[in-house]
DNA sequence: CGGCCGTTTGAGCCACATCAACCGGGGTGG
DNA sequence: CCACCCCGGTTGATGTGGCTCAAACGGCCG
């Protein structure tokens, strides 16, 4: 495979040489093998983008730290969080993300972590939006995690030796493995990189737990609109969706796969939100039609999503 | 209150002395003023004990650490759990357990943290089982942890002002508070104390998952089955129950609560199992009469449970 | 054009909720 | 000491939310 062979040690000027080349070649070519390297070529120039932005000076020296402009868009949204939700310094971001390996690039529906298989890296997802899914024997699934850009993916993965779900790409996404090692080196290095993955942890536990709530507590129409109030929280919180209409990429099977209930009630259900006015969701993509309403019905309450602020706040 | 006034800068010599009064006293009292006078005696022992082992020079530098025989019986499962399962060195132990404030004794049904209050403390169960619980606006409660000797109660504290979650003793219980200031403190000066409480983290976090597939997913027999093996499982892990039998103070009415059932129908679903010679649960206490049965109709594999053993052999 | 996937709609059924009554034991107050 | 009550467990009757099975519809892609 190309990303494992030949992009280590190359030089970001190089590897945008190599990007041109196949962009080149994509351009003589069709179909299928054309999106091939047109998909290298994009992980090309990522990294390159990556290694130049990691590797530059740190700027918090100056006091102010203002890498925004440089930061390449693709990790943007990861960027913002590590330094506003999780309060690191501009030095331990990079060398959080000078750590990781190449990064993968996959397309909507596909598998980045499969259930049962060995994993040795954390993810972090730069772009894009993943569900985390556990098969049962009798084939039935349930979604335990929905993730967006800036989440790590398997939080929980330096527990196990083999991953518990599987996790796919609700979106076309980018993300960024962090091998065990480079963890186990970058934490002891930076302390305050390992307060941050423990904070991240502790922060998706606490959407977890209001999962736990609806699923055992709740009547269905409560649970479907607390869900969407969640994600459409978190996509603004991670700089995606603006305004009160944007893209959806869950069916209606995958919804229900969600909030533990089948397709067929779930489109009851959302019919019933939409005839109350409250949303519109169709073509994968979801409008608020009245947040207010909306947030009522859910008896959603946010302040479990913005907890990392407060405590960076409390703790300094 | 005694506690916040006068157990700060004694000797373990002075609170023994102290404990022992308290004895002396409540031997001429009855009721109430007994007991409470008993549980200040036991509170200064247990503290006397604390400070005498955690001041105590380390054997890390002999090799072996056989500070087993010495680890006063309250802590003993909690100190168990810090060096096989979660891997820290006496040293780290000792420095963990020093930063803690005087333990809380609490008896059955007592709340330990309520819904709403500021917390300013990690809370570590030293002794018996607690019980996570969100009461609902319309007074429903869903129970969203169970946690037994060793567990930290409030994981996700540090990130956030307010406790989102009340929680109450099941059975008499110590805990032992760790404001997050020494938190702060410990976890720069021990890189592997962050990494510990990480890990317990995400140990929790993967408790939550099995929880919420079996809510979403699973019928009443089979979670009920689940939540027993689990509960099990864990307790034998504590080092409390051996054998197949043992303490289980949960009503009906809380089992319902926790499995998103009514207690009525958690009821009939015990009938069911009683009936299928799986187990006897009466009087508060549970007996396993056919554990690989239970853990077939469960659908229960262990394996998330002990992860933390695996991922320190993996990691080292 | 046909096949596939996601959505929609209908009909029937079952698991579980709710309400209500009763039982038994342990603690409390007279 | 007894009478009482309260709480947890047990049992029955009845209602319903959500599941399952089945069929039709529409858009997208090969």
């Amino acid at each position: 495979m190309l990303r494992q062979l030949s992009i280590h040690n190359r030089s970001p000027h190089d590897l945008r040489q190599l990007a041109r080349e196949r962009r080149e070649l994509a351009a003589e070519k069709t179909g299928s093998i054309r999106a091939l390297l047109l998909k290298e070529a994009k992980l090309l120039e990522f990294q390159a983008e990556l290694r130049t932005w990691a590797g530059r000076p740190s700027f918090e020296a100056g006091g102010r730290r203002d890498l925004g402009s440089t930061v390449p868009y693709e990790i943007k949204s990861l960027v913002a969080k590590l330094s506003s939700r999780m309060g690191l310094a501009a030095a331990d971001q990079q060398a959080l993300l000078a750590a990781a390996s190449p990064p993968r690039f996959v397309q909507k529906g596909e598998c980045l972590i499969e259930q049962g298989e060995d994993v040795a890296a954390l993810m972090i997802l730069c772009n894009g939006m993943t569900q985390t899914v556990r098969t049962l024997l009798d084939g039935k699934q349930q979604i335990v995690a929905v993730s967006v850009a800036g989440d790590v993916l398997n939080c929980g993965g330096l527990l196990f030796c083999q991953a518990r779900n599987s996790i796919f790409a609700l979106t076309p996404a980018i993300c960024l493995p962090l091998p065990f090692s480079a963890v186990e080196a970058v934490t002891t290095a930076h302390p305050a990189i390992a307060r941050a993955l423990w904070l991240e942890t502790a922060a998706q536990a606490a959407i977890q737990q209001e999962w736990m709530i609806w699923l055992g507590r709740r009547a269905a129409q409560t649970r479907l609109a607390h869900f969407l109030c969640e994600m459409t929280y978190r996509l603004q919180l991670s700089g995606n969706g603006v305004g009160d209409e944007f893209e959806f990429p869950l069916t209606q099977r995958e919804l229900g796969d969600l909030l533990g209930l089948s397709s067929v009630h779930v489109n009851r259900t959302l019919q019933i939100l939409r005839s109350q006015g409250l949303i519109e969701l169709n073509h994968q993509r979801l409008k608020l039609r009245n947040r207010a309403g909306l947030y009522e019905v859910a008896e959603f309450d946010p302040r479990y999503l913005d907890g990392l602020r407060l405590s960076v706040c409390g703790a300094t």
